[in-house]
Order: structure tokens, then C-alpha cells, then sequence
DNA sequence: GTCTATACGGGGATAGAC
DNA sequence: GTCTATCCCCGTATAGAC
């Protein structure tokens, strides 16, 4: 269906991601996207009606594959607690932030219903799949019976992405560390 | 020092405040900032040696507005737990996301030492005051004996940023309000 | 499919008049 | 102090050749 050298359609896209990533959708031109994936002018304009045309199958693309990496930590082995722990002690690129979370901070990506859905969608997942995960572990008496699920899981998703935040603001990944173990020493009342 | 009407230079910096708050630094222009200050080229460039300046200008001043506010809460009556929530659930325009925050996503912010400095010391100076009321309040017997000071404080600031970042996603502050509660009731180890 | 040429307004800043 | 004129490169996109 495409071209053979390593298709370029596809190379675009990945490289938009990155961009996307390191300077968000504001600070992210044409110009800078074709450059880095070695792509010309009518390239990118073949292949994508636009900038914002080519930011959504990047944005999409990076929401599932966020998804499909927490599903995999959240379905594995273990009991709650520990699959909870796996994912939020995961190896990230911390100084780079989330590459989802960014955009939402991105005044053109929210302003435009299109490239904003993605975004919306991922968090809701991520943070009801928590909350299922938190329930099962009151269920089975890991954690406090008092504890709110859905709150709970809404915290958890707001520490990693300040994380992130006070990670980049600090120039260093260890903020992020003391956040995520703040949150699990929190969580880990049943052991008092 | 300065001419009369209200003060261009002053209209200048409060209009960059805005600015810097709705679009980031990538997307705040010199045009849109004249604009919005009603100044003129002129003025702009003969008060300030160029954007990064007149954002310096900004960010510093952001910065003290939300250091000055958050103290005043900090050093307010009540008990720490108390001071911390009238502090946490303080009415805000979350929507907005945080002034200073949304900085620390800016490439062109953190590759400037000098943009960035106001921003990591704000975040420094926060999670220290937090962590010693913290640390006061488990003194007192208010909260758990357990509870690590400093960490506990990162992931209140982190829950702050991050439930702004959720917040935006989902296109309502009632996330917001879900992250805070959720922070609140895993601090309040003592009741149980 | 991909390239080059071209277009037009905006970003960021300087020059010099008032 | 503030204004207008001007500069040059970049952002975003279209046209048309190969």
C-alpha cells in the first residue's frame, strides 16, 4: 500500500510523537517534523491533510500505547498492591514528562475537539481501571475498607503527573521517586 | 520614575502574566503581549531587552504572588491538617491550571536558567514549608507518627499539579476536587 | 508518492522620528 | 517614553512538475 523505504507515512508520524513530546503542539512546526523524519514539504502533505491532521494519529498512537503498557503491568501477576506498585515504579523517561499529559496542558490541542478526545480518553481509562484494581484490593482486604477507590486512583494518576512536573521544574527524576513513594507509603495503612 | 497613564511598563508585565498563564511561553508572542498591554513596539522594547526579559519580569512576580498567598494560609489559625486543607481546597480557577506549573512544561522555559530558576525555587520552597507543618503535625500527635515528612509533601504538590493536568483533560475542575479529596482522606491515618 | 517552487502572514527584533 | 517603519526568517499551506 505504501512506498518501500522504510515508509515515510510512518516515519512522519513517529517523528511528530517526539516533538510532540519534547515541545508540545505549540512549539512543534511543520518545518521541524519533516526535517526530522527526513520527509519533504509534499511528502507530509500527501500523506496529511495538516499539522493538526498528522497530531492526531501521533497523540492517538501514543494514548494506546501508554494503555496498552499500564493494562500489561495492571493484568500481570501479583496481588494489587504489587501491580499498582510495579506500574507506578516503572522505569520512566521522568525529565521528559508524560508524553499525554503534556498536551493537556497545550492551549491549542484543548481547544480543538478532534485532538483533545485522545487525551480525555486515556485518563478516564487509566484512572477507572485504577479504581477497579483498588476496589478488588479492598475486596480482598490489602488495603483499608475505608479507602475510596475512585479517589484514590484519581490520586495516584495526579502524583504521577506532578511528578513529572516537579521532576522538570527540580531538573531532576528524584522528585518524582519521593512523590511516587510518598503516595505508596499512604497507601500502605494496613501494615500500621 | 515612570509615565502616567496606569503605567505601560506595569500593563506590560501583568499582560505577560496572562499570557504566559493561558498559552506558555512557545505560544506567547511580543504582538500578542502589545496587544493585550495596549503598548506599541516602542514601549515594549524600551521597557524590557526582549520577550525572555519581560517574561522574567512575569514568571518572578507569579511566583511571589502564589509564594505570598500559600503562606499566608500556611501561617494562618487552626491546626497543620487544618491549615494544610484550607490551603489544598482553596477556591481556584483550575481549569487554568497552575501559573507557574504549566512552566515547567515549556522547552524554551527550562533550556533558560533564568526563566527557570523563579519556577524550581517556588516548587523547592513549597514542598519544605509543607513538609515542616508536616512534620509539626505528626509532633503534635495530629498525624501519623509513620509519615514521612518530605515525602508526604511532594505528593501533596504533586497531586495539585497533577489534578490540574486532569482537570484540563477531562474539561472539569471536579477532578480537581476528586485528587485533593483523595490526598485529604489518605492523610487522615488518625481517625481510623 | 515525493520533490521543488511559491505564497503570505507572523515571530522577534532594530532604527529612527516625535 | 512611545510611535511607525522596516527587516529577515519561520510557520503553514498550495501548486504543479517528476
Amino acid at each position: 500500500m505504501y512506498g518501500q523505504e522504510v515508509d515515510k507515512r510512518e516515519r512522519l508520524i513517529e517523528s511528530t510523537r517526539e516533538l510532540l513530546w519534547e515541545r508540545g503542539y505549540v512549539g512543534t512546526s511543520p518545518k521541524a517534523i519533516q526535517e526530522r523524519s527526513g520527509a519533504g514539504q509534499g511528502s507530509m502533505y500527501h500523506h496529511f491533510q495538516g499539522k493538526s491532521d498528522l497530531a492526531l494519529a501521533a497523540i492517538g498512537r501514543s494514548a494506546e500505547d501508554l494503555r496498552a503498557r499500564a493494562e500489561a503491568e495492571f493484568s500481570g501477576p501479583g496481588t494489587v498492591v504489587e501491580r499498582i506498585t510495579v506500574y507506578l515504579r516503572r522505569e520512566r523517561d521522568v525529565l521528559k514528562g508524560c508524553p499525554v499529559g503534556r498536551l493537556a496542558q497545550d492551549p491549542d490541542v484543548m481547544a480543538d475537539a478532534d485532538l483533545r478526545k485522545p487525551v480525555e480518553e486515556f485518563f478516564g481509562w487509566l484512572t477507572g481501571r485504577l479504581a477497579e484494581l483498588l476496589d478488588e484490593g479492598r475486596a480482598a482486604g490489602d488495603l483499608d475498607a475505608k479507602l475510596d477507590p475512585l479517589a484514590t486512583a484519581t490520586v495516584l494518576v495526579a502524583v504521577l503527573q506532578g511528578g513529572y512536573i516537579l521532576a522538570r521544574a527540580a531538573g531532576s527524576p528524584d522528585v518524582f521517586a519521593k512523590a511516587v513513594d510518598g503516595a505508596l507509603g499512604l497507601l500502605a495503612t494496613k501494615e500500621n
